[in-house]
DNA sequence: AAAGGTGTCAACCGCTATAAA
DNA sequence: CTTTATAGCGGTTGACACCTT
């Protein structure tokens, strides 16, 4: 990994204006491009000192010559001190991957669950890794189901052509159909015998895709207002503090509470690894069986009402259909209950 | 060694949601 | 109700480092 620092430096000399700066809306008076060390200790010192917000008179008052967006981008992303710097480890890289399969390309929302990773970071290392990895195991890393048979090959061909793979792969992947053959793909070096949700890792240390996975859970998630919507009924606003939210009145907090139980119980193989699990519930709703995440899934469920229909790759299918549809936003999928 | 291709990641953009005035 | 400010999100860009030929 490259040092974050050299960059920042050797752009400062050279004056860039930055990556991605390729509007000409360039504010007079505002600097662009990496941050410069100088740069950074001034926003560290005055966040230190005033705390966080006001982003748009921070800069000025911190003696920065940047866009109040900018700042909170760089405070959020680099200086903040709970960010955490490095490799992903392979568990970091398995909840990822869950998530991911689970919440689509909600990156703030999978950052809100992995301490210290930001939405940026986990974006990057998606885009850079993670899809790239799915595909090469014959995955649509949108859906999380097996890519159609060519899928792999025109890809590659695509590949030779295009330096900007990773970008166009991960959002316009090709593959509309499938296969629900048994897509038994192998995993890598990783000796996790932790199922990604629905998921299962088997002796050899692969992975079977959901669709071919016994114990496939279904939980309606659909509005039929907005059919092929994910809609979650809790406040899906993350936190990059994990899921804490301060400001919380009572009701948030439950449903935060609610929505941290249920994604956790999503992500726990126990949900899925007992396929009657819902079922049991749904029979027995006056159960007094211990008080589990799984519990809190199905009051979630039952309190949300989910019914018994939503399977998890649906999810990461219709959520990555959604990107199409900016409008749906967290807060959006928030309201939608 | 040089040139071109590819991968990575920080930073930008446009947009939406929410709260306050 | 409208306007404005603020916060936050996901997608995209481009500089730089590394790799391959």
């Amino acid at each position: 990994m490259r040092n974050p620092s050299s960059k920042p430096q050797a752009a400062a000399a050279a004056n860039s204006t930055g990556a991605g700066a390729s509007s000409n809306k360039t504010k007079v008076g505002l600097k662009r491009g990496p941050w410069t060390p100088e740069e950074d200790e001034l926003l560290s010192t005055y966040i230190k000192r005033e705390g966080e917000g006001r982003w748009r008179t921070l800069p000025k008052k911190a003696g920065l010559l940047r866009c109040g967006k900018s700042c909170r981008l760089r405070w959020m992303n680099y200086l903040r001190p709970s960010v955490k710097r490095g490799h992903i480890a392979w568990d970091e890289e398995d909840l990822i991957l869950r998530l991911h399969r689970l919440l689509g390309n909600r990156w703030s929302l999978i950052a809100g669950r992995i301490p210290g990773r930001t939405d940026n970071e986990i974006k990057n290392y998606w885009n850079t890794h993670l899809s790239k990895k799915l595909i090469s195991q014959g995955i649509d890393p949108r859906t999380h189901k097996p890519l159609e048979p060519n899928y792999s090959d025109s890809n590659n061909e695509n590949k030779a052509s295009s330096s900007k793979l990773h970008h166009t792969v991960a959002d316009h992947p090709s593959s509309s159909s499938y296969e629900p053959s048994a897509a038994v793909v192998s995993r890598d070096a990783s000796t996790s015998n932790i199922p990604i949700d629905g998921i299962e890792f088997n002796s050899d240390d692969q992975y079977q895709n959901p669709e071919t996975a016994a114990g496939k859970v279904h939980v309606n998630m659909q509005n039929a207002d907005h059919e092929g919507d994910v809609t979650y009924g809790m406040d899906l606003r993350s936190s990059h503090e994990g899921f804490s939210n301060e400001d919380d009145d009572d009701t948030n907090y439950c449903t935060d509470d609610i929505f941290s139980s249920f994604l956790n119980s999503l992500i726990n193989e126990d949900a899925f690894n007992s396929p009657n699990l819902l079922q049991q519930q749904q029979l027995q709703p006056n159960s007094t069986s211990t008080a589990t995440d799984c519990d809190a899934l199905i009051s979630s469920t039952t309190a949300f009402t989910f019914g018994p229909g939503w399977d998890a790759p649906s999810v990461a299918s219709t959520t990555s259909s959604d990107h199409n549809d900016p409008k749906l936003t967290n807060e959006k999928v928030e309201k939608q209950f």
